[in-house]
RNA sequence: GGAGAGAUGCCCGAGUGGCUAAAGGGGGCAGACUGUAAAUCUGUUGGCGCGAGCCUACGGUGGUUCAAAUCCACCUCUCUCCA
């Protein structure tokens, strides 16, 4: 194949936003060599099998994996499906469960309807390492476990302080590493990507290759993305993420709450802004912080669904929070209870309509003040609705539902 | 293999026989204030029940007791020191 952009070219684009690239030289000789034969670069990118919910902060890598393949450049989307199979010890007590080959069949789907709303799905090539980890015997393990130590797995932060706090470490955990970078050494991959949080598995990567007699792959790490609450990474299992699946009212909304402070990173790490604009929107933010936060919902909202679905998020959000507003979201979630004959209190309707997740939960709501009919707090948790009644139940900021008893 | 320490609610952590659904902190949620931001203040934070109350819960199992997170036995797991 041909490629349009020259490797300076390349090189240019494909650096742009990284944390740590190892090594610049490296990847300039491998563009250069791959440019001349006319053969893309092997780039690789490893996913957990078991978290199929993409979220904003996959997309920062994710993004980078689009620019290799806008260049021409094949991209490897490896699904780790060999340790979810497993199952995985480190967790205590909620030992994750073993996923079954459906599940990851499933989990792979999901994540492929997904990751094609960023990378070109014609031209990903998606793979699965229990290809050839499955088929590895013991003796295959112990080679690979011979090219590492001890004293270089400790390396690693999160098991140098665990060590050091006397916090187990399994050491199947420092098989983990090893596996992931005998994936590389499997696909034989030019680069590898990942979030700066992943380097060390990465590095090992490399160290593997060379030990394997491969060219160790360049690695390339982007910035972590913060999640909703400002202080942690954004993942599932905190709670604080945007999915791209999401409704756009969603995804907008739960941008505009952010704090102030993350905005510059947000626009930095998930828009395309060029750099002169991106000045001018981080100028802007302390002066008029609201508009400007207003503008990354919208943009990011739009990248997932559409122009005008982001103009409608934001319409809906004016019109629920701002000062013009009712207070009422655009599109109303309908709950459809069926009422006994002696009515339904209060506190069933919340939890039935999924408004809480018990009926403790709702009364406390309630007695809070938190919950709203027809815009009209409550304070009666016992109060009754009857066959036939249709209101509008808010309960906290964000719960709403069109309540159709029938 | 030997000796010792420990396992408590979402997390950390107090609690050594009844007053303990379990102090305190963090986190979460709600309210006030705002820009669904931050900061601050207040309240709340196992389930069921309108309620009296009932059920579940302090690693697991069994036991002692009118009564156990607390005492005993065994088990599981973790950490430390020695070998």
């Amino acid at each position: 194949m041909k490629f349009e952009a020259t490797p300076q070219e390349q090189l240019q684009i494909l650096t742009t936003g990284v944390v740590d690239l190892v090594t610049r030289e490296e990847l300039l000789t491998r563009l250069e060599k791959s440019y001349q034969a006319g053969k893309p670069l092997v780039v690789k990118l490893g996913a957990d099998p078991s978290a199929p919910d993409i979220h904003l902060g996959h997309t920062v890598v994710l993004q980078k994996m689009r620019q290799f393949q806008a260049l021409g450049h094949e991209v490897v989307f490896l699904i780790g499906d060999f340790t979810g199979r497993i199952g995985d010890p480190t967790g205590k007590k909620k030992t994750r469960p073993a996923l079954t080959e459906e599940e990851v069949k499933a989990n792979a789907e999901t994540y492929k309807a997904q990751i094609g709303k960023i990378l070109d799905l014609g031209r990903t090539r998606l793979v699965f390492n229990s290809a050839w980890l499955s088929a590895m015997t013991f003796a295959d393990v112990l080679k690979l476990t011979s090219q590492y130590t001890v004293a270089r797995m400790l390396e690693r932060d999160d098991f140098a302080n665990r060590f050091k706090n006397q916090i187990p470490i399994s050491v199947v955990e420092f098989l983990y590493p090893l596996m992931q970078g005998y994936d590389s050494v499997a696909l034989k991959a030019d680069v590898e990507l990942g979030g700066v949080d992943q380097t060390f598995n990465l590095l090992v990567g490399r160290d593997l290759q060379k030990s394997y007699g491969q060219a160790p792959q360049v690695i390339m790490t982007l910035p972590i993305l913060e999640g909703l609450d400002g202080k942690d990474k954004m993942s599932k299992s905190l709670g604080n993420y945007v999915g791209i699946n999401e409704p756009p009212d969603q995804i907008y909304g739960k941008v505009m709450s952010i704090p102030d402070d993350l905005m510059g990173k947000w626009y930095d790490l998930l828009t395309d802004l060029t750099p002169a604009q991106l000045a001018e929107v981080k100028r802007r933010a302390g002066t008029e912080p609201k508009a400007v936060k207003m503008q990354l919902a919208r943009r990011i909202t739009a990248q997932y669904h559409g122009e005008a679905a982001g103009a409608q998020a934001e319409a809906g959000f004016e019109k629920l929070f701002g000062k013009t507003g009712d207070g009422l979201p655009e599109d109303l979630e309908e709950a459809r209870l069926a009422a006994p004959a002696e009515g339904l209190s209060l506190v069933r309707i919340i939890v039935l309509a999924g408004l809480a997740p018990s009926g403790g939960e709702a009364k406390r709501l309630i007695q809070q003040g938190g919950v709203k009919v027809d815009q009209e707090k409550q304070t009666d948790q016992n109060r009754l609705f009857r066959h036939g009644d249709t209101f509008i139940l808010q309960a906290g900021k964000r719960g709403f539902r069109k309540v159709i008893l029938d």
